[in-house]
DNA sequence: GTATAATTAAAACAAACGTTCGATTGATAT
DNA sequence: ATATCAATCGAACGTTTGTTTTAATTATAC
């Protein structure tokens, strides 16, 4: 029977830093929840960033895996009476909210927070594993899209991705407010490929400069 | 003269913080970089935590009194051509960008950081005194998009601040980017507003169950 | 001028941090 | 039984953390 040490140092810590982030959050915070001794994981991964890659690593990869071969199931059809890009939007946006087990709902925090809190070698390390599903998915959305341009496409991208994010860290808590009426991931879910496909699809800025509208170009 | 120490260590935590976050940087990096004594943040403010309000607080204030003063002025207008969802949305997200001087970049991504990076506590803090123009701008949204619902809005404010704090963080280090086109604040701002508008006014989600899950709203 | 308050300076504080160490365990293979 | 080796343990390492204390300095008022 091999050790669980390491899951649970994986569960304790996923859990932690999700709910206060990664600096604020301690090796001995993770080891006493993990009930593990404090050596443990320096031992089993080498060091407490380190952790954290593994921590991402084991969740991301299998999400990015679906994102990608949700990809290539709308690209190999024929023919769709869907517009495209909504179902890439959704290839890109349902395979984190999809796992239906209790933790994960920790790991979107963490994965909210994440984007925010490393420093830049690691989001850098971190960016560049998530490079190819975000090129493949910008070429995908400007073939459906065709009106917009490499002018436009990587900052609605970077949008789409805040509005997920942001979700992912504030969704659990916005849910438990009374007044919210939806209540579940896969409502949330829905609500947010709306808004993303049409802030996608949005016509593009006009550079009128006739009709500046009200503050221009400060550089 | 009054001495400009407080101003000084308000000006380096600023900036460090943005740049690193609030937990990873210590007192003694502002106070070296703010060329003060390491004493003087406890004697100015009170404590770390106490000095990041006040970081927040001098930027802040004066972004949502412009925020609120924008939307007076929309409200108080007879009547207008551009639709009035534009007007708001623009109210709402273009004070933060609106500030010339070269600190701003540094505050927006602090801006950008502190939604996914402090205690609950400390958050809560921060929202309520947010929740007045939150609560204002929901309403003129409401009014101005009617096909929204209460259980629709909440979620859709959501994701606009998701992507305008996901660009504040990240806008700087995008805009170095030599393929990245648009590289001024303002034109980012203004891709922006239009991605928010249209995904704000984004047709509603039908809750149809009898076609469940993959395909399905042509806008 | 002196008295009084406000500010800065230097030093120390206890606590918490990530990491490392040598010893010990417990199973596996020889 | 003995050697081996990964795994775990308690303890300590040297830093760094935010904060506090006490003294010196500067500005303000009388």
């Amino acid at each position: 029977m091999p050790s669980d040490t390491k899951r649970r140092i994986l569960d304790a810590a996923e859990s932690l830093m999700g709910d206060k982030g990664f600096t604020s959050t301690s090796m001995r915070d993770i080891t006493t929840s993990a009930k593990v001794n404090l050596a443990s994981v320096n031992y089993h991964f080498g060091s407490k960033e380190a952790l954290l890659a593994a921590v991402l690593e084991r969740r991301l990869q299998p999400i990015n895996e679906m994102r990608l071969k949700l990809l290539d199931e709308i690209e190999l059809e024929t023919a769709g009476t869907e517009p495209q890009h909504h179902k890439i939007v959704r290839a890109f946006l349902s395979p984190p909210f999809n796992q239906q087990q209790q933790l994960d709902e920790t790991f979107l925090r963490l994965l909210g927070r994440l984007h925010s809190e490393t420093n830049d070698d690691f989001r850098q390390a971190f960016m560049s594993e998530y490079e190819l599903v975000f090129q493949r998915f910008a070429v995908a959305l400007q073939r459906s899209l065709p009106h917009l341009t490499n002018s436009n496409l990587p900052w609605r991208m970077l949008f789409m991705v805040g509005s997920m994010a942001f979700t992912m860290s504030w969704g659990q808590s916005m849910m438990k407010r009374e007044e919210t009426e939806i209540k579940t991931s896969a409502g949330v879910l829905e609500e947010l490929i709306s808004f993303t496909c049409a802030g996608l699809a949005a016509p593009i800025h006009r550079t009128d400069v006739s009709k500046p509208p009200q503050l221009q170009e400060t550089q």
